[in-house]
RNA sequence: CGCGGGAUGGAGCAGCCAGGUAGCUCGUCAGGCUCAUAACCUGAAGGCCGCAGGUUCAAAUCCUGCUCCCGCAACCA
């Protein structure tokens, strides 16, 4: 079972360029093992309680449940348009994760693992939070950021983190694939040293906080969110659920093959929190799940922010380049772990390149070749030679770099490699010149090798990229008349297109994306190739 | 000495861990082709691999020092 989740999205604004990339890449591998014949369980969802959506809810006069929920709509939305095949759905406010988190709560008080007491210190009213000695600016005072700041003692339930500190540096020092990439986990065993001696609050009064999970043996209390959200990871996957039919089977499932997460939540959400909050609960060194940790998207080398107002909308993105084009960019330009660069312009310059001129016009050659000289027959030919058995070789190499880099999450060196064997096709068409060998009769046999070896190429990337771009490799494998459902990549062998198969007529797949200067750039360019060869053709005339 | 990431031809990156002719994509220039989505193929120009030392027969790669950029408060993946 390759279990998948990502981190669940905060319902106080609309979903982001960002919130994009990571779904598109967990949906990419949680596609990609599906693929493979691994059972697969796919969680997303949205993390809905806590102060910053009650803050937005009153602002917009309405009930926190209601705003949450409109926010989700809009992440639902743009996951349908981004076409994310999950199988689960985490929303926090459901009630068997309400449940769930009770039953924890429960539990964990009946071990000894939670505690009541009172804390005296500053508070920051805006942040909702309070303040230590290093929240204190040069000046030793909170500076503006705090807002209005009292001094104020209230009583609160605790979780004994501490108590796991040392078993969690333990774990993350003998667990060396517990994080990836490898860096992300050096981070987080530094800030365990830092994080020693300190129990995690757990709880907010209800008179400040009513938008969350009641502590069910306080109830003047509910849960912080953290503790409340990381939980969605095992509810939604039926821990604790007594057998409920609307949920997995927990055993089945756990634990998670791989959670997805940014970088930002590694310290100490996930890193911290969420691993010793397993430990308590009970949860062995091998039932610990392991976390997969993204960069982010930059803008022009500046973080992305509300307050820089650049953030990038997807579903604008969705509207001018279409949402495929959007999904192999997201998993290409990047290199999972670390941060990139978003920009449009490279966006569509590895759409033009990669999806349009060098693939989607292989494909459209490659049959356009089938259908003028074979009747889009494909024959496989007699004999063999040197080009075509070495463009076997290299789909066969290529094959087996996508899936150790699928698996290392590298997607970026997974689509390099397959753009790779797609121009060296390209240069194939180039060697062999199977339109020169159409207008020679007595080198049928060999248009035929060759047709067979480039359309059969063209089926196995479109089959592979399938995990990418399911619905332009659906529209390529159609006009190949190939049924991928029982192909695995473990099985992909050469003959998919046995002797006598017969293709569609090509229909572009990959429309180039141009604006109207480049187009007249381009025609300028054609006129002056043409006026060359007119140049060319007078001088021998 | 707070922690970490980075500095490689015009742009974006790989190579560094296991030293040995500096590689990829885009762009530029020239040539070729005509099956194709004004696409494709070939070739060329362009880099003292941030700086300074050191180790070595040999350093982008190892060691030391330094400079510069980006994250680490909030909004926020």
């Amino acid at each position: 079972m390759f279990y998948i989740t990502t981190a669940i999205d905060y319902t106080n604004g609309a979903p982001h360029i960002g919130h994009a990339y990571e779904k598109v890449l967990a949906d990419v591998l949680a596609r990609w093992h599906r693929m493979c014949g691994e059972d697969v369980y796919f969680l997303t969802g949205v993390d809905q309680h806590g102060q910053k959506v009650q803050q937005k809810a009153e602002a917009a006069g309405v009930e926190p449940e209601e705003y949450a929920n409109a926010v989700m709509q809009k992440f639902i939305a743009l996951w349908d348009r981004l076409g994310l095949n999950y199988d689960g759905w985490a929303a926090t406010s459901d009630k068997r994760h309400v449940a769930c988190v009770q039953k924890i709560l429960t539990n964990l008080k009946e071990k000894g693992c939670l505690y009541k007491k009172a804390y005296k210190g500053f508070y920051s009213v805006r942040q909702e939070q309070f303040l230590t000695e290093k929240e204190r600016n040069e000046d030793g005072v909170f500076g503006p950021e705090w807002g209005e700041v009292i001094e104020l003692e209230e009583e609160n339930w605790y979780f004994n983190l501490s108590q796991h500190i040392a078993w969690l540096r333990e774990f993350i020092t003998t667990h060396p694939d517990s994080v990836t990439p490898e860096f992300r986990r050096q981070n987080l065993l530094n800030a365990i040293e830092r994080a020693e001696g300190v129990d995690l609050c757990i709880s907010r009064p209800k008179n400040r906080l009513s938008w969350g999970i009641p502590l069910p043996f306080d109830p003047d209390f509910v849960t912080y969110v953290w503790f409340d959200a990381l939980v969605n990871y095992i509810s939604f996957a039926g821990y604790l659920s007594d057998g409920d039919p609307t949920l997995p089977e927990f055993s089945k499932l756990w634990p998670a093959a791989c959670e997805v997460i940014g970088k930002d939540i590694l310290v100490p959400a996930h890193g911290v929190y969420w691993y010793c909050m397993l430990h308590a609960m009970g949860f062995s060194d091998e039932e610990m799940p392991k976390l997969l940790v993204h960069g982010w998207l930059n803008i022009k080398g500046e973080k992305m922010s509300k307050s820089l107002g650049n953030i990038v909308d997807p579903n604008d993105l969705c509207d001018a380049f279409g949402a495929e084009a959007l999904r192999y960019y997201l998993v290409r330009d990047t290199k999972t772990g670390y941060d990139s660069d978003y920009d449009p312009e490279r966006l569509k310059m590895i759409y033009n390149t990669e999806l349009a001129n060098d693939l989607g016009n292989l494909c459209n050659r490659s049959l356009n070749m089938c259908k003028s000289y074979c009747g889009s027959v494909v024959h496989h030919g007699e004999g063999d030679d040197e080009l075509s058995a070495a463009l076997r070789t290299s789909l066969a190499e290529t094959e087996a770099t996508f899936a150790s880099c699928m698996n290392a999450y590298n997607t970026a060196d997974a689509l390099g490699a397959l753009n790779t064997h797609i121009k060296q096709c390209n240069a194939y068409i180039e060697q062999t010149k199977p339109f020169m060998m159409a207008k020679d009769e007595t080198q049928t046999n060999e248009l035929h090798r060759v047709l067979f070896h480039l359309l059969e190429s063209c089926a196995h990337i479109a089959y592979l990229l399938s995990c990418v771009l399911p619905q332009a490799s659906a529209r390529m494998l159609e006009q190949l008349q190939v049924n991928a459902a029982a192909l695995t990549p473990q099985t992909l062998a050469w003959g998919l297109l046995p002797d006598g198969h017969t293709v569609q007529a090509p229909t572009p797949v990959f429309p180039r994306i141009m604006s109207e200067e480049e187009k007249a750039k381009a025609a300028e360019r054609a006129a002056k190739a043409a006026a060359k060869a007119a140049r060319k053709a007078a001088q021998q005339g």
